[in-house]
DNA sequence: CATTATTTAGGAATCATTATTATGGGAGAA
DNA sequence: TTCTCCCATAATAATGATTCCTAAATAATG
């Protein structure tokens, strides 16, 4: 019932937001957890996995279950969709209008109850393109 | 260069693909390991997982990377959207037409070189509202 | 058939993630 | 302040999906 029934402010918990939102990449758990390591560098990875659950169950940050076989991290909450660098592997935001209709026409096509929708573009970033090669 | 270099066709090949073909549902390696050895009692779970790995490379398959944790397959190999259900966790198909139009805008707004998109829906399967408890 | 390269079964290894457990620190009561 | 109590942490073990490894089996080819 209570939305925030205890989330306690720990120095880890603080930090551990405090660098997710200072990048636009999306990084992973073990990413985040060395750019936390070196303000905390004795946090342990499960503290971090712990409270980016935490955080993103309350609301705090946004986890992303983007393709691949990592969970990513956004300290964005606003919905927005993604793209993947198949070359690099970077997440970047993208700047799209959401698609509003689809989940009501999927609905009434398909006899679900649709809750929402997951929509993300793979390809080449910026700085892939750049250097080029023939492959 | 060539599209089939050396295909050698396997008796455990052929039953993984056909078992894969037959069913509508869209089952992990675990679970196609499963029903292949109805047929191929002695079949190893790597050798499903290199089979369907070979297979969805030559494009004979489908791999589909939903969002959770496990990796499924799908016989079909035309390009269609999916639907997971939050209550029984299967995976259906969507009938709705392709977007294909978004790729091209997202390319133009981001600079990205855009080969493609995945859109995948959440929601409840009909099975799984109707026995709807108050939960 | 005989040769040769590929495939298989089985098990070990890997990688991300979750669970466990003993320890430690903070908030509130006495 | 000092004592509890509870939650959080660090470290590590456990899990689960997937990949890797190796000797033995098997398909293609001549």
């Amino acid at each position: 019932m209570d939305p925030t029934p205890k989330l306690r402010m720990t120095t880890q918990r603080q930090v551990i937001m405090e660098e997710l939102r200072k990048v636009k990449s999306h990084p992973t758990a073990g990413e985040l957890c060395q750019m936390v390591r070196r303000r905390l560098p004795r946090i342990s990875l499960g503290t971090v996995y712990r409270n980016l659950d935490i955080l993103s169950r309350s609301g705090m940050i946004q986890k992303l279950d983007v393709a691949g076989q990592e969970m990513r991290f956004d300290g964005d909450i606003r919905d927005h969709y993604h793209l993947r660098c198949l070359e690099c592997g970077g997440v970047s935001d993208v700047d799209l209008a959401l698609l509003t209709d689809i989940d009501q026409q999927v609905e009434e096509a398909s006899g679900f109850e649709v809750l929402g929708h997951r929509l993300e573009f793979v390809g080449r970033c910026q700085a892939c393109r750049r250097d080029k090669k023939v492959n």
